[in-house]
DNA sequence: CTCAACATACGACATTCGTCGTTGACAACC
DNA sequence: GGTTGTCAACGACGAATGTCGTATGTTGAG
């Protein structure tokens, strides 16, 4: 039972919503009008769709908003990094049966990555040979 | 006009679709029943439901099939990596905002390499810096 | 020939997603 | 204090998805 078994029941963002969470983490807590005007380009939709979504987000617990002002302000509940991993885990698991090395394969010739990125890489492939059983 | 332009105008699998078409991958050219019935762990689904969804898949493209015999043949028309590159690509924008590295490395934490596709990785990264601009 | 087994085709259905229009509340301005 | 503009809420709608049930056709065994 219990009301709040808060942790990691949160279900996949759909494309919509991947959209409106970007536009959370890169601005911080933000007004709908905000979000909406922030997704500008790259989108032509009403406001009233964005605020749909965003309602619907609230419900499942992806963002939560403070409804003390006339202008609710909504924040994204889930940290990108969180995110980010259960999408990777799950293309992972659906496309290549589990086997990491294929998918970075495919994502480093897709585009180039900073120096910084690569050498953060490397270093990463060195821990793991190091205590590789 | 043209009935066919085949080229690249394959849309996006669905989960569904492409876990079917990973059975493909896997067994090659095979009838409905030898692809419902391989994937009866992982799945409770009916076999009109695994035949509607390849009918589907046949219709936009993503498989093709041979009516010659009674029971009929599919096969994947798109090849694994083909797909897997397109889904990187996917979530590569949609969520990473186009930087591949913080998915690399998402990926890598995520679960153990194999050593041969490790040094695949890094032969990669080195041809990567090699002919940085 | 008849009947049971199996294959495809067709259509129905619930659910989810993204999209708006409309409504009703509240605020602000003249 | 009435009008105008902004906001959240609600319901509707079309498309896509995944799920089956049923119908229709073919095959092969007895």
């Amino acid at each position: 039972m219990m009301a709040a078994m808060s942790l990691k029941n949160l279900p996949k963002p759909t494309e919509a919503e991947l959209q409106l969470l970007r536009v959370l983490w890169e601005r911080g807590p933000s007004t709908v009008r905000e979000i909406h005007e922030a997704m500008g380009d790259e989108k032509e939709t009403g406001y009233t769709t964005t605020l749909k979504i965003l309602q619907k987000m609230a419900d499942k617990g992806l963002v939560e908003r403070d409804e003390s002002a006339r202008s609710h302000i909504y924040h994204a509940a889930i940290k990108a990094e969180q995110t980010q991993r259960q999408l990777v885990r799950d293309l992972l698991q659906k496309a290549f049966g589990g086997n990491p090395g294929q998918l970075v394969m495919q994502a480093l010739s897709e585009r180039k990555a900073s120096k910084q990125e690569l050498a953060d890489i490397r270093r990463l492939l060195d821990k793991m040979e190091g205590n590789e059983s």
